[in-house]
Formats: structure tokens, sequence, C-alpha cells
DNA sequence: CACGAATGCTCACCATGCTTAGTGTTGTAC
DNA sequence: GTACAACACTAAGCATGGTGAGCATTCGTG
């Protein structure tokens, strides 16, 4: 690295993404785990969803969920059943072992306060930085995803 | 997509990358461009550099820039030499292809005005937002890179 | 019931990131 | 001048993102 200081906001934005989902998989891997295996174990604490909803819910597209969603199954994170009432669909639900490796992981340091830390310990308000992240996602996901799809 | 409102900063902030990202690809795929080439089109544009500079410019490892520069010596952006006074290193020159693209794409609405927009016009700091960036990626770029290479 | 549209998922392929393990070249110490 | 270390790059393989195409199932309409 180095400079930093001359590059266009999004590169910065993209670096900082890269930068911060490393400094988790360091934890993570410890646990079997990776950056986005953990959104979705996330995703399921609240109860079993589809591969669809699941990808909609996390902004992915499905190919990219259902490839990830295979190698948690074989890792045991997670169970897919094939839907009884609609064959179409797999029901996807998190095992013990992935609901024990989210309790974990979440428990040990999460990585959220890291980053707020990094923030708030040279000035900036992290609250501020965090509602301009969630602005930027919901206005390019609108652009992305016109419908709106609420649910 | 939908909540987002309740993720993690992380979450939000690799999320936020990828969209920006997909934004820009929308333009550069005109140019036979993409998000990561153009880092390195502008990274050369202050003159011929190796692989291994434009690595440690850029945050990212030497494999991934060579990969990516055979992409673009293909594609011819970019031209590759064997230093003759050292052949062990490659010196990567930007073509005139590689310079007239880079070129279209800043004199086109350059994708930064876009996210600034997006950010000024609801209110928050466009300016301060950078600044925060700059420092989460200064801060992990410091614990990964201990050693700080400048230069 | 039959047919076409919509749905939910998979496959195959490309682009970037990473990692570990080489290869060849140069510099250095003896 | 020869051996060893450091350097610059390459190769191969995994994980995650995207895309387009295709398959099986279900729904809706007649």
């Amino acid at each position: 690295m180095s400079e930093g200081a001359d590059w266009p906001t999004g590169r910065l934005l993209s670096t900082a993404a890269r930068l911060v989902e490393h400094a988790w998989d360091d934890v993570l891997t410890g646990y079997g785990l990776t950056h986005s295996r953990l959104v979705i174990l996330h995703l399921l604490s609240a109860g079993p969803a589809t591969q669809r909803e699941l990808a909609r819910r996390s902004g992915m597209e499905e190919q990219t969920m259902g490839r990830m969603l295979r190698g948690m199954e074989e890792h045991g994170h997670v169970r897919r059943e094939r839907d009884p009432a609609d064959r179409r669909r797999s029901v996807v639900t998190a095992t013990d072992d992935g609901r024990r490796a989210l309790d974990e992981v979440v428990g040990s340091g999460s990585a959220d306060d890291l980053l707020a830390d990094v923030l708030a310990g040279s000035g900036h308000d992290a609250a501020e930085f965090r509602a301009a992240l969630l602005h930027v996602v919901q206005h390019f996901a609108r652009r992305r995803w016109p419908d709106g799809g609420q649910g």
C-alpha cells in the first residue's frame, strides 16, 4: 500500500472493504467460517429460509448463494431440504454446529466494534459514517433492484 | 436486498463497495475496462512501473497484479517488457489504447462524482465520509503491512 | 387436462482477491 | 568463483462476486 490519499473515493471504499473483511477472516477461519458465510448464518438465526430469500435479503445473486450453501452444507453448518409442499424450493436451516459457530464468533470480540473503535479513536463519528454507508447501500440497491422488493 | 438497517457496519461496507463497483462497471465495460484495471491504468499514467511497484501501490498481491496485467496486455491496454538491466523485472507501460481508454472514462461522468453526489444530496458530508474511509484504509493497511513501505 | 409462463435452483464460465509453492535472476559473502 | 540469500515474477488452487443458459416444478388459463 502507501499513499491512498489521492485515490478516488470508490477505490478507497473497495480497499477498505477488502481490508476489513481480511481482518475479520483472521478470526473467522478459526471457526471454519468466512466473512460471507457468517452473513448467511446470521440470516438463518431468525429461522429457516429458502435460497431465494437468503439471496434477496443479502443482496447476492441466487447462483452465488446456492454455491455458498453447498459449501456450507458440506462443512456441516447448514442443512438443505426440498420443500415437500413445493419441490422447486430448498429450505435452508442452520445446524447446531452452524448456530454454535455463529454464537462463538459473535461472542468473541466482534469485528464490528473493531471498526467503530478505529473510527472513534481518531475523531471520526462512527454513527455518521455508518449512516452514510447505509445511505449509499440503499441508493445503489434501489438502482440495481428497482422493484425494491421488501419482505 | 431489503433491510440493511440492522446489518453490521462491516457488512454495509462490503455491500456498498460491491454496489459502487458494479455501478462503475456498467460504464467501464463499454471501454473494455473493469474497475480494477482502471486503477492500474491510473497508476501507470504517472509513468512506467514494475509489477511489484504496481502491486504495492494498489495494495494488491503481486500474483493478482501479474494475472491482471497479463489480461490487460492481451487486451492491448498495457505493454510488459523485461528490464534489460535486471531481467527479473517486468517494466509495465500503458499503451496509447490504454491511455485513451483512461481519458475517456475519466472524462465521461466520473463515478467518483456519482458517489459524492449521492452523499451530498442526502445531507451527508462527502468529504468527512472520505476522510473516515481513508483512515480505515490506512489503519488496516498498517496492520497488514507493518513495514509501512513508503515510496 | 394441456399448454405456456413463472418460479427456484443448478451448471458453466469469467474476474478478482487470497494463499502456498515454485522458477529464474541478481547480489553478497566467503 | 561458488554457494546462499534475496528478489521479481509465475503457477496452481480456493473463495466469492458476477453473468447467461438451462432444467424441473408449479401455477394460471383455457
